[in-house]
DNA sequence: TAAATAGTCAACCAATTGGTTGATAAAGAT
DNA sequence: ATCTTTATCAACCAATTGGTTGACTATTTA
């Protein structure tokens, strides 16, 4: 993956693991609440084993957290690790949206100029 | 991958291309103006090659498009794409912090109760 | 103590990823 | 017309991913 440092490396493992849709399905049920692993592995034709690798990809991404309880292990969601992959988007995707504004509004400055300087 | 839909499909292709340290330094650098092939292998040690796959992982993911200009095929970042991805975030995000809150209120008026009952 | 329950570990497999080199296409410059 | 520049395609390779089965640990229950 050739790493640049840690955040990278963190980001990677975030992503990644919201890159499935058996990952994604995990999260948002544990938005709802927390869970065990045989909890979330009912809806799935998958084995038990694979849902827990799963799960795995998502506690090593941060994205979720564990406790015990007995011989459960409940996940929790890690709204925080969510709250950082939306603020690294975002610092890109507005510093775009405000260059586009600029140019829309560039665009909208030449043509009322094109507007006034010829008049019909 | 075993999709559900295409929905699904769309923000696996977006949530892993931004699973990769060099696809998030090209959309960092796309966000600030759009560039070349060359431009955006400039940095890198790979070669060309590698880097136009990365791009195109970015293209098939829907965070930028690409335009042409007589030899060049210049990249621009395509912030929809971006704000899909925090939307669908956030509205797990959301819940779950939501749910934290009213915990914390719970136990806050529990403490409050416990210690009207037990002034110590 | 024995049996059932919750979960993980290990080995294996097919498919995909991220990189390389070499050839090629298409447009521009001389 | 030839040469250079920009970019992609194709074949290949090592490493990783997502799934399986079978054995295992650890906790709870009878």
């Amino acid at each position: 993956m050739q790493e640049f440092d840690e955040r990278d490396a963190a980001l990677d493992k975030a992503f990644l693991a919201l890159a499935d849709p058996v990952r994604r399905r995990i999260i948002a049920r544990l938005s709802r609440s927390s869970a065990t692993v045989n909890e979330l592995a009912e809806p799935f034709q998958m084995t038990k084993q694979a849902v827990s690798k799963h799960i795995q990809v998502l506690e090593h991404g941060g994205l979720i957290t564990r406790s015990r309880d007995g011989q459960r292990r409940p996940c929790h969601l890690a709204p925080g690790a969510l709250e950082e992959l939306t603020a690294w988007i975002d610092s890109y995707r507005l510093v775009a949206e405000a260059r586009f504004r600029r140019l829309d509004s560039l665009l909208g400055t030449m043509n009322n100029n094109a507007q006034k300087e010829e008049p019909s």
